[in-house]
DNA sequence: GGCGACTCCGAAAAGGTTTTCCACAACGTA
DNA sequence: TACGTTGTGGAAAACCTTTTCGGAGTCGCC
């Protein structure tokens, strides 16, 4: 552990008022000198900035944010117990904010509302710029609050007020996405195995892959799409009836990554061949399961990152007194790898 | 979004001085009936907490922060790109320190040393209170620093330099945990498929169980410890090997979840049972392969979230003056599944 | 030499809270 | 009545920074 002792002797911090006693000017001078402002000589402002420098100063940004009413934090405020939602968001509205300017505060409700609570009010009292809600799924989410003194923005999980700005993947074209791809590398035969009806996201996958489909002239392979849950043994589960059903089949437009594995599994344990016999696709595209599968996965990546940037923005321009409400829709992009595209 | 006015008619948020005049008291009167203080008698505590809710009176803890020359903010410092491990140590300190009471800034440095000198000029700025380093591979990392105004914890990854503080998981124990746990399954010949070998805990986990089988006058199956890297891929490529070698296996300790998943692949590949054949465990309990392995996989939990409690602990400690130094090893934990157990 | 203009610097207030110390009132007792 | 005691409430300082406004000094020009 560090030695925990200051910069400066007495045990404290350095604080401005240290700098400009040791550069024998005033508080003020001092103040101007660090912040590039008028009114300064070029000489005092040299030794101003040694003075600082020799005492390691770091402004007090507690002090700053007092004064100008503005902290230069923003709360996340998130459900997602693994993070792997939460991150990418964190990391885009870390880049769109600038590093170094902004400072994100990242709390977890573990799902449970009186935590969620709790942890708002806390943010709020630290007075917060700005908040990020990420719900943990993608499915209409009670709002945070009316009228709060900061400006809120949803992300992944819609608010269910429509007085709320809430920004989500767009399924729909995410899902159009894949069976383009599909379509595009010539197949014409394709399933849809997804996940748990219950979600709004299982829904619009199949709604795009659908209107994409009909679009094109084509048929669900399958004659149904198969619902089912987000996971591998699904993904088996799924692709056996299917193939009992029917071998006419070319391609799958699996709802997950996780699904997707579990159809890669039973297709070459069927002893098919990926992409050769069938190509796969999948969603989310989690860079853990897509990379290890075998062959790698091809994925629609939802753009999380972007939707953390886009969070960021409509928060900075809520601040400049630009606010939106209504429920805003990212494009998905499509990562293909060897499990479509066969090299 | 929310319509983003105040509780207040002027457009800023309340005041403790808005609250006193409500109440028809002094600002410091109002301060300690709403700390519950002395010094006030019931009736006046009674009108200043009914003006305090009136107003939605929320204390500025910027403000307190800035007098009690103390934030109750601790810096996460990561370079963990996924969250996979800071998330469950930022619980862990997130529940040690009490909820509400002390909140995490989390700054992801992404490999970069520049971003990550930078987000910690950023972090004392704030004038956190202490601050937790976790490194992204779990071999020693350069210090952030000696003499920083505020105590340091780096978990996971420990530091270079043995003045800091570090909290690392015990890989050799944990070896010893999963060597130990196949035995009492009547396990007698095991081999060892780990991954990169310049990584520390890699060697670490092979010498545990090497430690292990010795002291159980067992000698290590397959003949010698089989490195490699972190994937799948390696895992169903070791498997293989070792299977061409000899057949007289009954386990196999995987140096983690990734590796065991190949080699449960390629042992049902190969026709054989899991765990009837062989048993396998893995090292990481990281749950998304867990548990959607099929059988799902036994594995060695590192205790993150214990991590980042004790993190918290010994943060608080050194506020208090209680400061420490070296490496602290934490024990692992075995997680027992079907992979080693069968029903 | 005096005056205006210009440059540079400093005093002070504001931002919100907590705590210390002091004042004041009421009450009981001598 | 006078004094000490107890119980409440308030004024003010401290935490640290930024910005406004005014003052002081210097230079040049008439």
């Amino acid at each position: 552990m560090a030695r925990h002792d200051a910069q400066r002797s007495n045990g404290r911090t350095a604080t401005l008022e240290d700098v400009a006693r040791l550069a024998g000017v005033s508080i003020a001078t001092a103040s101007k000198a660090l912040n590039g402002r008028a009114h300064v000589s070029p000489a005092t402002r040299a030794v101003v900035l040694e003075a600082a420098e020799r005492l390691s100063y770091s402004p007090n940004a507690l002090a700053q944010g007092l004064r100008a009413l503005r902290t230069g934090i923003v709360g996340l405020l998130t459900s997602d117990l693994e993070g792997r939602l939460s991150i990418p968001i964190l990391m885009g509205a870390e880049d769109a904010f600038g590093a170094g300017r902004t400072s994100v505060l990242l709390c977890d409700a573990r799902g449970d509302s009186i935590r969620e609570a709790h942890h708002l009010q806390t943010l709020l009292s630290r007075r917060v710029d700005g908040l990020i809600v990420v719900g943990a799924r993608p499915d209409p989410r009670p709002s945070v609050g009316r009228d709060l003194p900061v400006p809120v923005v949803y992300a992944y999980a819609p608010s269910e007020d429509p007085a709320d700005l809430s920004l989500v993947s767009d399924n729909v074209s995410g899902a159009r996405l894949a069976i383009q791809h599909l379509i595009e590398v010539g197949r014409r035969s394709i399933a849809h195995i997804t996940g748990d009806p219950t979600y709004g996201a299982a829904q619009d996958r199949a709604a795009g892959a659908l209107a994409e489909l009909a679009e094109q002239g084509l048929e669900l392979a399958g004659g149904r799409v198969y619902f089912g849950s987000w996971s591998e043994a699904w993904g088996r589960n799924a692709t056996k009836m299917l193939l009992s059903q029917t071998r006419e089949i070319d391609a799958v437009f699996a709802g997950s990554d996780q699904i997707a594995r579990g159809v890669i599994d039973t297709l070459h344990a069927a002893g098919l061949e990926v992409p050769g016999d069938i190509a796969v696709i999948g969603f989310d595209n989690w860079e853990i399961f897509t990379t290890s599968s075998r062959p790698p996965l091809s994925s629609i990546d939802m753009n999380l990152e972007i939707l953390g940037r886009v969070a960021a923005e409509r928060l900075s321009a809520a601040l400049s007194g630009d606010l939106r409400a209504g429920v805003e829709s990212l494009p998905c992009r499509l990562v293909p790898r060897e499990s479509t595209t066969s090299v």
